[in-house]
DNA sequence: AGGAGCGCCTGCAGGC
DNA sequence: TGCCTGCAGGCGCTCC
């Protein structure tokens, strides 16, 4: 699934056929995805102005002129693509509906947004525009890894003491938000660091070198448009091209690129997960 | 308290 | 061709 890369590509993609803009129709094709849509969801998107389409973690949220904000999770398989021209000329080329068009979304201009999970492990939900914070998916979500509050004295501290290994600290939300598998394993890799070693037991160096390479390589990865595998489209169907500059995500017994390194990349399962990483590079 | 494992779904690739 | 198994970018819940 998208992990925050991912989800940024898409808002960006989203932003200039949404922000501004007012849905005339909604078409709701299922009672739920993951949980059951919010009461009432089609009637209470019609006929609203999203004044702004933000993105915390992987969640996009919309905020209406209604006072409510909209927010939408691509889970591990969703996509939402623009189809139809933005300024309304040419309405023709819209796709039939497709298998797993759970929510279809008809702007004013005549653009049209199509939210598509095949796994539905994805969500939406409608809360209070002033108390989105304490919506109980954002409420508990550490800071933005690319924002000001995550920094190299706050990462030693939220490490400090921890017994888990560092792979598993950097997927938790709650620490960090926004990074998935994909990523921290990029991460890792970078600094040099094992994935099994505990977060508690990485010297405080080697901890603060994280946060650069955390920004670099999500910074990089949304500049390439994100990472496409099998299922991520940007917002206009287009394939992000970061996987092409992955170092050990998927690179399973393939020559390590670091310089002078002979060994090859592993994968390991931890706690569920695919790890990949270089045994001799990261220690 | 905090961490590991499971389940939610569908689709695809690979082995036979 | 088809069946079976394993695997997939997330995340909340249960159990230990």
């Amino acid at each position: 699934m998208p992990e925050l890369p991912e989800v940024e590509t898409v808002r960006r993609g989203l932003a200039p056929v949404m922000e501004g803009q007012v849905m005339a129709k909604v078409e709701v094709n299922r009672p739920d995805l993951r949980w059951p849509f919010p009461e009432r969801m089609a009637e209470r998107l019609t006929g609203r102005r999203i004044l702004q389409l933000r993105r915390r973690s992987k969640y996009l949220l919309g905020d209406l002129d209604s006072g409510e904000t909209l927010l939408v999770h691509l889970g591990m398989s969703g996509r939402m693509t623009v189809s139809g021209d933005p300024l309304g000329r040419f309405v023709h080329d819209h796709p039939a509906v497709q298998k797993h068009d759970h929510v279809v979304f008809h702007m004013e201009s005549g653009a049209r947004i199509t939210f598509n999970d095949p796994r539905r492990f994805g969500a939406m939900d409608l809360m209070q525009t002033a108390t989105a914070d304490q919506h109980k998916l954002l409420s508990v979500l550490g800071p933005e890894p690319l924002g000001n509050e995550f920094d190299e004295a706050y990462l030693i501290a939220a490490f400090r003491g921890k017994n888990t290994p560092v792979k598993s600290a950097l997927l938790d939300q709650g620490i960090v938000a926004g990074l998935g598998n994909i990523y921290v394993c990029e991460a890792l890799f970078r600094c040099g660091i094992s994935p099994l070693r505990k977060a508690g037991q990485i010297s405080a160096a080697r901890v603060a070198s994280l946060v650069p390479a955390i920004r670099d390589v999500l910074e990089r990865a949304i500049a390439a448009g994100g990472s496409s595998l099998k299922d991520f489209r940007q917002a206009d169907g287009e394939l992000g091209y970061f996987q092409h500059s992955f170092d050990v995500y998927g690179r399973e017994g393939e020559p390590c690129h670091t310089p002078g390194c002979n060994d090859t990349i592993n994968r390991k399962v931890q706690s569920g997960r695919s790890t990949f990483y270089c045994p001799s590079c990261q220690r």
